[in-house]
DNA sequence: CTAATGTGAGACAAGATTGTCTCACATGGG
DNA sequence: CCCATGTGAGACAATCTTGTCTCACATTAG
């Protein structure tokens, strides 16, 4: 019947689509979660048993893009501050829906997706390193310098969805403050 | 009759108890709400005619506190980078309440308070002052980090919820990192 | 052509939340 | 003492969302 290609291209753009929606209005019901997919509520029904579920798909395509970016960012090369800049860059395609599951408070209080420790592992295994070769400062954690990392990707796919920073603009405004942070530098 | 004063004080206890509460919680329930703060439903329904006033009124309580903040912080004297650690400290109180405002997306869609123009301003003229003398790189926007200094704010919030950080560090991690990031310095 | 599969539309009940109401009770002033 | 005011408890309907169901229609393989 090879229905299952169809299948998943469904799914994934749905996922998408809630995505894009759920980052705008996180309070949006299933049926305009479907409206927004181009699908009725009844098909929408046949892809996640509930809300509940869309939002735990949601959250391990998060994890998974998250998983992705670190892959694609290869963190063990070249120094710490390279690592992180790629990092950011990398994950800049998925902030939008890392930003709405970073609001959904829900996800964190009980037991979690394990992938959420392995990305904070992953994360901070780059501060970590960058400490140890004396790049980074140490008064600063890695587990912050991780939080913050989510909070500033967070405020940056908000700020860019309002306009007020430029897409083009997401990789340096973020590692930048990361790394460097407002004040000026003596030497360049 | 004098019974104004302690309405006013039954009305900010209770503005306290929700913000603990939507702070952890943020779809926590009317009911919910009342409980916590030790009144029944319909005294809290007394009080703020819907939850929707209630959410504006924690709204204008979080701006109010904020602009004492900022009013305490003495932003026009000194360095920048000392107005912006007095601000971040300033504002500690208020970084709860701070966090779940954040969150609730929906008062940014339409039209918000005009008090959140005013703390955007009065924050960006920091920014802005720090750049025109010097203190600060010119590549990061006011407007961002404006928006970053918010982000690390709500991080870090939620950060010392979960334990992950201490409240005495509240101010350190956040200015530290917003004015000189991760990056060892060469000259301390 | 025929049948199977996926889909859209809509009906339906169940559950949760909200807003409003009434009533009884406690407290404090006159 | 008597009464006004504020409160708690609960009932109540209205609304919204959800999950499930049925039915008709389109598409496509056999």
């Amino acid at each position: 019947m090879g229905y299952s290609c169809l299948m998943a291209l469904d799914r994934d753009h749905v996922l998408r689509s809630a995505a894009a929606l759920l980052t705008r209005k996180s309070t949006a019901t299933m049926d305009e979660v479907a409206k927004a997919a181009g699908i009725s509520r009844a098909t929408l029904h046949r892809h996640f048993a509930g809300r509940d579920a869309l939002v735990r798909a949601l959250e391990a395509l998060g994890i998974a893009e998250c998983e992705a970016a670190l892959d694609r960012a290869r963190l063990d090369e070249g120094s710490a501050s390279e690592a992180v800049r790629r990092m950011v860059r990398e994950i800049q395609p998925a902030a939008g829906l890392l930003a709405f599951l970073y609001g959904e408070n829900q996800l964190w209080e009980a037991d979690g997706d394990p992938g959420w420790l392995r990305l904070d592992t992953r994360i901070g295994a780059v501060f970590v390193r960058g400490q140890q070769s004396g790049e980074f400062r140490i008064d600063l954690t890695p587990v912050w310098l991780t939080e913050a990392l989510y909070g500033l990707i967070a405020s940056c796919a908000w700020a860019m969805h309002d306009g007020r920073v430029a897409p083009k603009d997401f990789t340096h405004m973020i590692a930048e403050l990361l790394l460097g942070g407002a004040l000026r530098r003596e030497e360049s």
